[in-house]
DNA sequence: AAAATAGTTCAAAATATTTTGAACTATTTT
DNA sequence: AAAATAGTTCAAAATATTTTGAACTATTTT
């Protein structure tokens, strides 16, 4: 059981993430939450539009760094605070 | 002595600096060494043009990732970890 | 059944980042 | 003194990201 490498392109998407103010705001508004919540509560907390939000919301998840579960209409967003200490933990090791 | 928060455009302005490849594999370089080295080694290095070099090495100093020192003709750089283990190291605290 | 709500998709426009090459400055070598 | 070397500056082109609004799907409320 030895640790697998963390891809180059991972860590570019994770800090692509993380390297925008929006993005930025909805991880705060995340994380100081202990629960998921609708993703409009988090547009609406942070003042941007849904089209926006969908576009966000999107990058977050595909880097990781939010899981979101979608029920009937709504989809509920969480921080997902794994992948950042995994990728962003390991950078110097195997940068 | 309390300790100094740190404002969101650095954080941002960090994580775009680490968030291309060209600038991860000059920092992958640069970790490699105990020692400055001038721009022009990194570039060969790694098979950037003198005009990209530039552009990046300015990116990354600017981000406060590594330092940089003129001497003569030549350009000094090194890797800076500080500036990536105090932004990146507090990102849950106070984002 | 109609209206309202939550979110998505798409394409266009706006904006930001990266690459490229030519001309340049300053320093060192021949 | 001329040539070579290390890096910078500038502007244009290429590319990538972000924003916006209209039309849409699916679900829930009235």
């Amino acid at each position: 059981m030895t640790k697998q490498p963390i891809k180059t392109e991972q860590t570019i998407q994770v800090f692509k993430a993380l390297a925008d103010p929006v993005r930025l705001e909805i991880l705060q508004y995340l994380n100081g939450l202990d629960h998921e919540v609708a993703c409009g509560e988090v547009g609406a907390a942070i003042g941007i539009s849904k089209t926006s939000g969908t576009y966000h919301f999107k990058i977050l998840q595909a880097a990781g760094l939010i899981t979101a579960r979608k029920e009937a209409r709504e989809k509920y967003v969480a921080i997902d605070r794994g992948t950042f200490d995994t990728v962003v933990g390991h950078f110097w090791d195997q940068l």
